[in-house]
DNA sequence: TCAATAGTTCGTATTTTCGGAACTATTGAA
DNA sequence: TTCAATAGTTCCGAAAATACGAACTATTGA
């Protein structure tokens, strides 16, 4: 069989709900935010290892063609290897803001994991109430 | 079978993974956006329909749980039905700008929806190109 | 020509989601 | 009080999506 075109789709048609979707996996957030992160292309390999654990490379391509049909990133053919690049210009051209503000939404979580693994100063308990009025 | 009371995360507790797994459905979507727009409390059998389809009753009930407990909204018993209210001013504490960008968003893509039904000026030609060097 | 590397595709197992049917809980009559 | 109506949940089987090992393809550099 032979190894089928990437398919990206064009600006116009990058819909909302396959953003979200597609940044609704912590592999794929990971993979996404070191694309962006960095400023050269990242091939797919760069990722079988992510949130410290190891990612079979058929899984990994499925979140890549995730990613790329979703329009987050841009993926190219480099003799043996695949190029990926961030779309996040074009992204938020058509949707400004909505890229940053879940970056930094990520981050703030991020943060906080952190700041709990530290003592933990305050321990802002981590509960899960109940409605009053249930039950 | 009792029901079950419902849970509600902890402001601590809502994850971006959740939020975005939780507005990565056109249903749950419009539920939403509905329940934010409209300033008193929402009942769930008020979107029997939307999207211009019916949605079965059992699977209504799975929405209002997952956003219930992605933390996006707040659900009360009172009497026979269940009043929902959006917890926005909670998630934004949390997460600044994250939802308001996600409801811009896709009041953008909706605009070009409407935009494509009327007779089409210029037709932007959706079309899905291919990366040029695959193949 | 061949081995190594990078990634895709296939097929099966697991997980998630959908939706009909049966159920529970509350209310407002009769 | 009983009873029917209403609002929603739970159960369970079917369908769809996801995960991943094994086999495959394509490119490159001995």
């Amino acid at each position: 069989m032979t190894v089928r075109p990437f398919l990206h789709p064009a600006i116009e048609d990058i819909t909302v709900e396959s953003l979200l979707h597609a940044l609704s996996d912590p592999v794929r957030v990971a993979i996404y935010a070191n694309i962006v992160a960095q400023d050269c292309a990242q091939n797919c390999s760069t990722f079988l290892h992510v949130l410290n654990r190891p990612i079979p490379k058929s899984t990994l391509s499925q979140h890549f063609r995730i990613l790329r049909e979703s329009g987050l990133i841009h993926s190219e053919r480099h003799g043996v290897e695949v190029r990926n690049t961030s779309r996040c210009a074009e992204v938020d051209a058509r949707f400004p803001g909505l890229m940053a503000s879940i970056v930094k939404a990520h981050m703030i979580e991020l943060e906080q994991a952190a700041a709990k693994k530290i003592p933990a100063r305050h321990s802002a308990k981590s509960t899960t109430k109940r409605s009053p009025r249930s039950a």
